[in-house]
DNA sequence: CTTGACCCTCCAGCAACTGGAAGCCCCATA
DNA sequence: TATGGGGCTTCCAGTTGCTGGAGGGTCAAG
């Protein structure tokens, strides 16, 4: 399979592929021409990566789970706990964005938003501390 | 006003201080000795900064409000869009957030996360259409 | 034989810093 | 007066995860 017809099947863009495969996530084989020649086994891999990235897990976990995706006899309590943590992470990231999302709304809702000069948004990033 | 102060009192540290003379925000005066000294001004921009990246604007926003900031004649319309645009982002990436975070859980908690190789998590990264 | 769609490699750049090296400068203490 | 420690300077490189583009080979159709 060339590097097109993976993109087609993963959604991966070509780039990211190669890209990839420099980072040592995959291994395609290659033809007499040096075109890449990916087994099915590597296209499913670059599918599975497609959907971790999709998750959000980092490229360095993305490499973990493909490990123990691969390793048959691992414990399920590794896949686990990488999850977890990543989902600890994702619930930060949500909570600090619905802080910044209450902040920044309250000041939206009280800027008239006219043709005045006067704006509390700008006020508020000038002089608050409870920023 | 040295850079270690005006980081003290900015919250900011040094690094970023130089980066943002670097990228234009901020245009320090210099000493005989080649030091930056930062007037007043200087320094409520530089906090002005802080604020506004902590509520997650970008570089480019930020240089947009403080220009705003800066006119004194401003329209409080330009800078409510600015902010609203930036909170329709923010609303955007929590919701992705979310999604992640709700796939993310239901796998986590159907993992039995023991020494056993059986895992729903890379079960279906492998071959789920559902993610 | 040419055209257009592939494919290749390599280099650069994005955002927003952060770390580190190499080297002044200033002040206090022995 | 030497010296030690901190603070300041510049510049270069690295981070994450790609993405764009240049410059060039390959392949299949007409």
């Amino acid at each position: 399979m060339n590097i097109g017809e993976v993109s087609q099947h993963t959604g991966l863009p070509p780039k990211t592929i190669r890209y990839y495969e420099d980072i040592g996530l995959v291994k395609p084989l290659r033809d007499a021409n040096g075109y890449r020649a990916f087994r099915e086994s590597e296209m499913h891999k670059l599918a599975f990566l497609g959907r971790a990235r999709t998750l959000g897990f980092s490229i360095e976990d993305c490499r973990n789970l493909l490990a123990l995706w691969e390793d048959k006899n691992r414990a399920s309590a590794d896949v686990r706990a990488i999850a977890k943590e990543h989902l600890a992470q994702i619930e930060a990231k949500i909570s600090g964005l619905q802080e910044m999302r209450d902040t920044l709304s309250t000041l939206v809702r009280d800027c008239a938003g006219d043709d005045r000069p006067d704006c509390p948004i700008l006020k508020t990033l000038g002089t608050a501390a409870a920023i």
